[in-house]
DNA sequence: ACCTGAACACCGTTCAAGT
DNA sequence: ACCTGAACACCGTTCAAGT
């Protein structure tokens, strides 16, 4: 139950060196995002986040303004497995191929962040910049600015759900509700889903590539 | 500040009848769902939901188990503007059609309650027996299951990502905050993006339309 | 049967006090 | 400068007590 981090009292080895050290914001983020992915964002507390880092809850507050600062550091630990500046000179459909997979990829990762991450508003500069670099790559291919973003917010919801549903921990879909509901037919497509987690990637990425497709053509007749 | 409705104190008119109904699961949904509209999800604590009806927190948990179930109810609500089990007997395209807009529709009309359903294991016999009726006419249709269900999540995942950015209160881009961090393009869409709520759903029924063509095509290529 | 006040454990957050 | 204990307001929930 008690973390193997170092503890003030048993150890006064090296008389020079502090026993922890001094907290940064890399290494919160680095913890919450820990806490979130083997258990849930719940569980992440400021006192559990605290513990982890081996000091007390209010001692966070010297290094974050509150927990919505921990939520945008999260995001940007996230982002940064995403962001590629580099399809920026890339031609369209091949930025939001790049940027699809991922994007898909980052959130299978980490699926217990998607419930917290896509539901609050974005305010940090790195996430920022991602869309801007995405949606400048669409419009720099002709794109019409709207149709830019639509296309960047369906794309980031078809990715969310899928990462979402075929990973999480939680499931939406519960095989023994359903089948205690009158559902047989929910019950029997969602019970072999354990080790589909596999081909969940390659499904992903033939519907993207139809996603992709299907707004090119779009183009092709309203913008070009 | 006060509520209008009815306070014990006041008005002793008609002394056989007591001054407030006696509550009901039904009450507490729509008391739940009206408070999500009006502000949020996190608005909607156990001591303002009483509140709104008239009574003192520990009193709903004569009515409901907890807060937990108060999720179910308003599920329950949100799924009855949405479930039709007529599309049973509809050609699978068809019936991806009406329930793709049929769902849109209920979110965009209740978007503050997305952030909460959509994270939320579904527990509820009414949502489970549309899901059922939903891969059912699929499967009808001569679809493989486990690609019904991957259009059913999808689908879900793309109507609700749009009629969460285009309704919701709290939008994840904010423009401000964009033209603060250097996302001049990211600012400049999201700004006229106020009274475009008009043309959201026209939107995403044209994405709507592609999405099911695409997956009528790959059942043609798969599974006939 | 239904509602209530009081109480409990647990949140996030503040702050004066320590080193 | 950084960490701490104590305190505050606010959660969800329980329960003995009222009617």
């Amino acid at each position: 139950m008690s973390e193997p981090t170092t503890e003030p009292s048993s150890a006064p080895r090296k008389p020079g060196r502090p026993s922890r050290p001094p907290l940064t914001e890399a290494m919160i983020a680095q913890a919450a995002l820990e806490i979130i992915d083997e258990h849930d964002w719940q569980s992440c507390t400021m006192k559990a986040l605290a513990q982890r880092l081996g000091v007390r809850a209010p001692s966070l507050y010297h290094h974050v303004a509150g927990q919505h600062e921990i939520v945008d550091l999260v995001r940007k630990l996230v982002v940064s497995e995403i962001h590629d500046p580099a399809i920026l000179d890339l031609p369209a459909a091949e930025a939001m191929w790049q940027f699809g997979i991922a994007y898909y990829r980052a959130f299978a990762k980490h699926p217990n962040t998607i419930q917290l991450l896509s539901t609050t508003p974005i305010r940090d500069r790195d996430t920022l910049q991602m869309y801007e670099v995405f949606l400048q790559a669409l419009v720099r291919g002709g794109w019409d600015k709207q149709r830019a973003l639509e296309a960047l917010l369906g794309l980031e919801h078809l990715a969310l759900g899928f990462a979402f549903e075929w990973n999480a921990e939680d499931l939406m879909l519960d095989p023994v509700a359903a089948a205690a509901h009158g559902a047989p037919l929910v019950a029997e497509i969602t019970h072999d889903r354990t080790n589909q987690n596999a081909i969940a990637e390659s499904t992903f990425r033939s519907l993207l590539g139809r996603y992709i497709a299907m707004f090119e053509m779009e183009a092709g007749d309203q913008s070009l």
